[in-house]
DNA sequence: GGTGTTAGGTTAACGCCGTTAATTTAACGG
DNA sequence: CCGTTAAATTAACGGCGTTAACCTAACACC
């Protein structure tokens, strides 16, 4: 049956055509995003035509969510190297996730277009975000880090009366989902020149604007309470 | 020459088949996104050929230029709308900014895909942020906020040596950028199921969610230095 | 060795797409 | 009445995703 698979015995080209087509699908999206990515050109790449893919994938999107199944891959160890160079529970190691987010972003655009750009219609998107992704190691970086006392949550959260543990473990995912949307937003918003027309042309952007935005999450912008009116 | 302007005495179906035309595009937007949109299902709407477009645009990536100016236009009074309702110089007023672009984000999905999908590549994005847009509020009212004293950034920014105005003015910006992040961020990750898949399933979603996050904002995650951590 | 079976690949075709070119129709100014 | 011009049409081109039918070579098995 399957005589492909190990011995290599079979028709050699069997399995390495899979990852051509693959490649080639992938470098286009990269130089061109999806619009450039037709199963025409990807075919014409790999030096077949465009019905041979379909004996490989169920069509342009199913070839589509494999790239993508894999750009996730290489984001998630992207990003889990970037973590891994700082020690644990420091406030560094989740910092280091953000700026890795944010360059990764940056030198892969199309890609990662690509990626946040999955229709909820089109998918099911329960693969698409694969669970050791990027989410699940900043969740993991902000929970120790609340454990080692480097990130404070005390003011918030409401307490539900429930362990520790499953306290901070809901602190720890409200604070990802947060610090996520803070970088995400950053992200998206300069990709798509949001930015550009700010009147901010000059300023920093990129890391720099991230860098500049760590001040707000540490300090919050709340008034000191000594001084002038209260809010509410 | 043109006649067609205000006597009406030409043809009177002239600029009406534009409008007409925006219409039908705005409402295949709307119902099916971008790849919905097609030239031809447009003059299907109208009731003419899909040549006949060509006479009054450039293409189609004009005629959706136009649907998505329409939309930053309807998308900005709807944010001015909810900003008003609050004083000037509040925090209220500033959140209400935010959950107003929640709101719509959410509902007009399709339309605000393709308001923040603009490809760097594809448009000069210059005309596309109006100048009365988003920013431009979101802007005005934190730079309010600061010199009322409901906002604080005396934290941050640096404080180059420049004249008080100047220097406020550069806060806000900042700030402004930040909370646009924080917001868009998580609308965007909403919108394309990335918060799905973190366990986190049954818990506030949308206008909640970022009521959860206000928190953060207004205290930050710093660890208390001495034994400071109160004021809820 | 002969004979299915099947994976891998081809050609041909369908319907839809954006866009262009040539052509028609109708209303106007002179 | 004629020329001009706006508005719209038909016909067509090349490209797209996808399907159907067909071919071919390598294998399993008797």
């Amino acid at each position: 049956m399957d005589a492909t698979g190990a011995g290599g015995n079979n028709r050699p080209g069997a399995a390495a055509v899979e990852t051509a087509i693959l490649e080639a699908a992938r470098d286009l999206l990269a130089e061109g995003g999806v619009e450039r990515l037709s199963m025409r050109q990807v075919a014409d790449r790999v030096g077949v035509t465009a019905t041979a893919i379909y004996h490989y994938f169920d069509g342009k999107q199913a070839l589509i969510d494999r790239v993508v199944f894999r750009a996730f891959e290489r984001f998630g160890s992207y990003l889990r190297e970037a973590m891994d160079a700082h020690p644990k529970g420091s406030v560094e190691r989740v910092i280091a996730l953000g700026e890795a987010y944010l360059r990764f972003a940056f030198e892969n655009q199309a890609y990662f277009r690509v990626l946040f750009s999955i229709q909820p219609k089109t998918r099911p998107a329960h693969d698409a975000f694969p669970e050791d992704g990027g989410y699940h190691l900043l969740c993991q970086a902000v929970s120790e880090a609340i454990e080692a006392g480097t990130i404070s949550t005390t003011h918030h959260c409401a307490a539900s009366d429930k362990d520790p543990a499953s306290v901070r473990q809901s602190d720890a995912e409200l604070v990802s989902m947060y610090l996520w949307s803070v970088v995400h937003g950053l992200v998206t918003l300069t990709l798509c020149g949001a930015y550009d027309s700010c009147g901010w042309s000059g300023q920093p952007a990129g890391v720099e604007l991230l860098r500049a935005f760590i001040p707000f999450m540490n300090d919050g912008m709340r008034v000191p309470v000594a001084d002038t009116g209260r809010n509410e």
